[in-house]
DNA sequence: TTCATTTATTATCTTTTGTTAATATGTCTG
DNA sequence: CAGACATATTAACAAAAGATAATAAATGAA
């Protein structure tokens, strides 16, 4: 890409800060802007049928986020995405990043490379870890993988992620600091 | 896509069978062909530390696959693909679909759309099951996703990819059949 | 078909997890 | 700071899963 296509790139950039506890996409919306995250930390969960919360995801500064299901798939968002701090973001509109396509064949890449790939990416390595790893490895990993996430939430959030219960990731972290 | 891009499309698209047991991936391959399924059944897997033969995913019918791993991320695959019948399928490579794109812009978004989203949409899908159900819903779900699978593969199979043992899959079904 | 091999089931035992509830700790707000 | 609310830990029990081994069933090749 070069400096007059990042230029294009950037006049289409929108900034904005949210206060924490800010809903930046809700359950069933289908905008389909792409965000990347300055400063912050997003909260990603659905509430299921039994009423209780349930988080998907988290995301930290340097990641990117979006409501997936509507830009992948055209399909409204499973999930509500919420600030849990006041968080700066950049993003653009996917139909942004589609005109600019028209004239500059590369920025589409920027599109389906920058967003598509770290989901996947993030999505694989996930899966991954369900296939290969025990629940405690699995949090291990998840220790190393978002350090700067961990101690920014409440514990039932990451318990969430790794697919188990609260009360067990307390006896996970529990036997851990045993062993050392 | 209109008539003419579909036959630029056909014109390169090869087609080819291969014997039960054959090896269409693998791992460490680079190589960036994206495969459809016309008949048969592609089993993906991988050596773990301890010689064990662990499956990652189970590929049939109308599915498309490929060196995921190489296609998003330029990296070597992960995992061997390997047929479990004889199996037919329909492949291009990477490349082509790119410099079909070069004169021809919708072309591009068929190879990240037809091979990403479905993809992305079967990684979503399990990251799902794996948060939200208990591995007795999640063998019930397979089975309701993928009935043309279940029958034709070893059930060792399946329960790696739904990330229990083989023995606790058994007593799964057990469990299950006696239910009704 | 028969034999060897692979796969599935069952059994036994240990470990882990889920569930529910009680208690403790932490956090937020007025 | 106090009180209310959210979160984390612990306990107790039941249910499920992992590990290992033995047995049964199925598969495949000669």
């Amino acid at each position: 890409m070069n400096i007059k296509q990042l230029y294009e790139l950037l006049k289409n950039l929108g900034s904005k800060t949210f206060d924490k506890g800010e809903i930046i996409i809700n359950e069933g919306d289908k905008t389909k802007n792409v965000f990347y995250i300055r400063k912050g930390l997003i909260h990603s969960y659905l509430i299921n049928e039994k009423g209780e919360e349930i988080t998907f995801q988290l995301f930290a500064e340097k990641q990117i986020f979006g409501n997936a299901h509507a830009i992948l798939f055209d399909e409204p968002s499973r999930f509500t995405f919420k600030t849990l701090e006041k968080t700066k973001v950049y993003f653009t509109d996917v139909k942004t990043f589609q005109d600019l396509s028209a004239t500059h064949s590369n920025v589409l890449k920027i599109d389906t490379g920058i967003f598509g790939r770290q989901i996947l990416k993030q999505a694989f390595q996930r899966i991954d870890s369900f296939v290969f790893l025990s629940p405690e490895k699995r949090y291990q990993q998840y220790l190393k993988d978002y350090p700067n996430i961990i101690n920014r939430v409440p514990d039932k959030y990451i318990a969430n992620v790794l697919g188990i219960t609260p009360v067990s990731l307390s006896r996970i972290r529990k036997r851990i600091s045993k062993k050392k």
